[in-house]
DNA sequence: CTGCCGCTTGAGGGTTTCTTGACGGTGGTG
DNA sequence: CACCACCGTCAAGAAACCCTCAAGCGGCAG
């Protein structure tokens, strides 16, 4: 369903609740510290931070202020204390929600959801992105390669946009699958591979010759020209 | 910005939302229940209503129609439960909007301006719209092309309008569903199809050689020239 | 009461788009 | 070198989608 990062220090918690968010159809990527965890949301720029305040390195508002530097990106916050001035003080620090430990993986994917489902609403869409002489525009949906408009269906474009989203990094099958095709899905590789040849086709390039969708074996595919 | 009554019985959301606001610019009259809410907005009047449903004294609901009784006043519904059913019910006994628990200070503060311009809108009308040769005066419920004057009936301009309201920008046919009629479920959208057939119609376009309405497949509709 | 107008809904038709399986080529590995 | 996993493309059937027509339903005016 999303791109999930989550910064949790305890072992069990971190192994246990990445699996149950994949299982429910989460792109889960996780790691131990703050510091690690503010490196990734820079890089990766997943779409939900899952952010445990008992950090061992950082203190846990810290790295959320480190954070809403950076990046827009929703922060759901696991805290043991549950007073009302600690959750005042995180939502004011710019958390979007929190919950308190412990808490079952079911309920962190319901707030997921629902976090989610808010910002979809509030969001009116995202700027055009630019990767070389190519142009995205997520709001009239339209493409142009060298300033030459391209006619793509909805999957091709939506496979595009989900690459352009990081450019120059290299994403899994799976992870396009679940974030174009929303599926938790197994199996289907070729539907993506289809869709590749199709979308390297209309903007002029082979995969022999690729000049944005550059595939990496046994990785995956990442965009950026040339 | 706005005159603002917050009905919340939660004490820190009351605090830290009524401290956002305030510092958003609203003025904040906050109270904890029910009764004080009805009675404060007969009184102060507000521009704005912020409703908790979970109240200790009475049901949400109730307050609504209560308040609907004596005012006219927007009302924005805070609701932990998102189903649709319940969201319906909402909207339907005279909410003007509504968020889900959680929500951020700034998410509210987006929902009264969005509120507010709604209704300012309604109030002293919009400026006139230009759509390259398509003109459409919502005060007047005009709208040429090419400077020749086309008739529309009551849906057909609302439609018009409310895409005319992000030109370029490709509108799904739910979001076109819940901004002209009203109506955030889905199904029916048949119904757009058959308004867009007329509009088109009436516009001297044809489906297959579109100046204005285009559709775009699996997605939505985008107003815009050629 | 009757007829007209605007709106909704269902059905049909014609496309477009997606998925899936098959096949061949390629690169890595033992 | 042989093998295997992976990738790209093709083709075909299935599914989804959009447009239009037409029937039915109020509401409203005459």
């Amino acid at each position: 369903m999303a791109r999930v990062l989550l910064v949790e220090d305890d072992d069990a918690i971190r192994l246990s609740l990445g699996k149950s968010l994949t299982t429910a159809g989460h792109v889960v990527a996780t790691v131990a510290t703050g510091a690690e965890g503010i490196a990734a949301v820079a890089r990766d720029k997943p779409e939900v931070l899952l952010l445990d305040l008992g950090l061992p390195d950082l203190d846990g508002k810290d790295v959320l202020a480190m954070v809403r530097a950076v990046s827009e990106v929703p922060v759901i916050v696991a805290t043991a204390r549950d007073d009302d001035a600690s959750v005042v003080r995180l939502l004011d620090a710019g958390a979007d929600d929190y919950v308190i430990k412990p808490f079952s993986a079911a309920q962190m994917d319901a707030r997921i959801r629902a976090v989610l489902r808010r910002l979809g609403q509030d969001q009116q869409g995202e700027s055009t992105v630019e990767v070389g002489a190519l142009k995205i525009d997520p709001r009239s949906r339209e493409v142009t390669v060298d300033g030459r408009p391209v006619e793509l269906t909805r999957k091709e474009f939506d496979l595009l946009l989900a690459l352009s989203r990081r450019p120059g990094t290299v994403i899994t099958k799976r992870e396009l699958l679940a974030e174009v095709w929303g599926l938790p899905w197994g199996g289907g590789d070729r539907t993506v591979d289809v869709h590749l040849s199709w979308l390297r086709r209309k903007l002029g390039e082979t995969a022999a010759q690729p000049r944005f969708l550059h595939s990496v074996r046994g990785v995956g595919v990442k965009l950026s020209e040339t």
